[in-house]
DNA sequence: TTAAAATAAGGGGTTTTCCCCCTTTTTTAA
DNA sequence: TTAAAAAAGGGGGAAAACCCCTTATTTTAA
């Protein structure tokens, strides 16, 4: 039997090659290829000899991120399984990437039989979750609200602006706004994400990775 | 001529692991055994056959950090040489670790050949820093102000007081000062940080581990 | 196609934040 | 022990943040 095709996909690269060493150890897994974020990964993939059997995918990269990456591979190459890797234990990112299509998420402090373990039971059942995902999934989707935050484009520019240390004025000209409208944005993801004040707003943003320190 | 020993101090198991698998690919380096916190590695160096020539170790770890433990180190093992490995780029982290006695400062993000150079070159030469590294290092030791930091317990409460969405006044009330003295507290810090305002504030906290997400 | 959302904006108000500059008391160091 | 520095507090004021309520205009969906 020949080994399954693995690919990894994550800006750190020493992080990177060292999972691929640890792949690479595994019975029955070969690294095929790694790389440094979702635009490169999509260029690689073009070349048909390229196609994994799973994607290793990192959520948190520049460029083009895990979550976005995720949802172009299911729509163009549905076959390939992605398991997402990470150390956020935040229940929106995973949610968001379950939802995007991944098969698996891993947090990055597991053993790495447990890496072998989701490989293998990816490759036969085609999903593999550790008992904390699960647990994560289950909390999140019965108290249904937390998905139900979405955020428009427009919301999230307003809050990485505000994080910047500017004042309302400033974010109001920096988006072409009147200051009566950013007045209502406020307000409204205020109540949204039920913050008191800008402070709050700068901590969920830093919590769910919509600002980068 | 025997492996250099080299002993892994990383909380993200699966990081661990795989580090482990790639030191032991390099030549002339060995892995004597791997641990998930300072006060694990403690424990393990009292066993005189279990101290290494080089110790990897991760800055941000839960129970015993990188920098207080490579502190420990180098007052009882003064021989072994501390590598610090690190996604943080932030500047008084980096300079904490080297001043606690690092011989090194590896972002997480570097090639494992770097790796591999960063071992040799500690093992001859007693260091090996990147050019990142080295950068910051003069820009904070030219215009030194950063170091000088030094924050009082009660400015530190303050912070993690803003931190949570409480009012000067809320705050004022909880530290049992006048909301005069809380308003001395926000300038001298405002001026002290370098910040324009409270967000200014609670992002420094975050970055340097004042606040807790 | 029509009602319901969502988007942009204004009016007008209170509270909080931020910025000076100033006094008293306590602590620290020379 | 005495001068200096730090800690606590105050006055007053301008700017920013926060709150609620209303109105056009555009977009979306039934």
């Amino acid at each position: 039997m020949k080994p399954h095709t693995v690919v990894i996909v994550e800006d750190h690269i020493l992080l990177s090659q060292a999972i691929a060493s640890l792949v690479n150890s595994f019975e029955d897994f070969n690294v095929l290829f790694t790389c440094k974020n979702g635009q490169e990964l999509l260029t690689k993939l073009k070349t048909p000899s390229n196609i994994p059997d799973i994607i290793l995918m990192d959520v948190n990269m520049p460029i083009l991120n895990g979550i976005e990456t995720t949802e172009i591979i299911k729509n163009e190459y549905p076959k390939i399984k992605v398991i997402a890797l990470s150390v956020e234990e935040n229940d929106t990112t995973i949610i968001k990437m379950l939802k995007a299509g991944a098969k698996g998420y891993l947090l990055k402090d597991v053993e790495k039989d447990v890496l072998e373990l989701a490989l293998i039971e990816t490759i036969k059942h085609g999903y593999y979750h550790t008992k904390d995902v699960s647990n994560i999934l289950i909390n999140s989707l019965s108290d249904d609200n937390s998905s139900k935050i979405r955020l428009k484009d427009r919301e999230i520019e307003f809050i990485i602006h505000t994080c910047s240390e500017m004042t309302y004025k400033e974010i109001a000209e920096k988006m072409f706004l009147s200051p009566k409208t950013i007045d209502g944005y406020r307000d409204t993801l205020f109540q949204k994400l039920n913050v008191k004040n800008r402070i709050g707003l700068v901590l969920y943003a830093i919590k769910n990775g919509i600002y980068k320190l």
